[in-house]
DNA sequence: CACCTCATATACCAAATCGGGATATTTTAA
DNA sequence: TTAAAATATCCCGATTTGGTATATGAGGTG
């Protein structure tokens, strides 16, 4: 997933999106890691911050436009 | 999701689906009723059996073609 | 109708996965 | 070098998952 990526590039911190979405910091930390997974429902919420495409979020495409 | 619209438009059986997938018939019949949502990796095959993307199998856009 | 077959949905349960709180570790900046 | 900010990890109760078995439903045939 792109998550860091995404994140670094807006220099937003683990902390500041997790408040955003209603997440809990290490939530997002492992959702990094790769320690977790999302729910489909969060990936999507997670897509949708970033405005990205789902496909991108999941590095299926090198293409982040949004539908 | 779409499974059951795409699986239905080819005439695939969700027991032929799941041995294709190597998954059990009634994990089929869950995700597509609701039940139970796919881990992200699962989803991802699924969109790949049916060469879809991700985003349009989870109905976020109209357009099917995959990256 | 009675019965069979194929397709799909559901109940139960052990196992796997999850998120929260607390804390440890790493990074950054003064 | 030290403090603060950022990130990662531990423990654990709670939720979610998939498998087996079984129920339900939809067509078809005699």
């Amino acid at each position: 997933m792109r998550i860091k990526q995404l994140r670094s590039s807006k220099n937003i911190s683990q902390l500041k999106m997790a408040m955003d979405l209603s997440l809990n910091q290490n939530t997002i930390s492992r959702y990094e890691t790769g320690a977790r997974e999302p729910s489909i429902s969060e990936l999507i919420r997670i897509a949708e911050y970033f405005d990205v495409s789902v496909d991108y979020l999941l590095e299926l495409t090198d293409n982040p436009k949004r539908a």
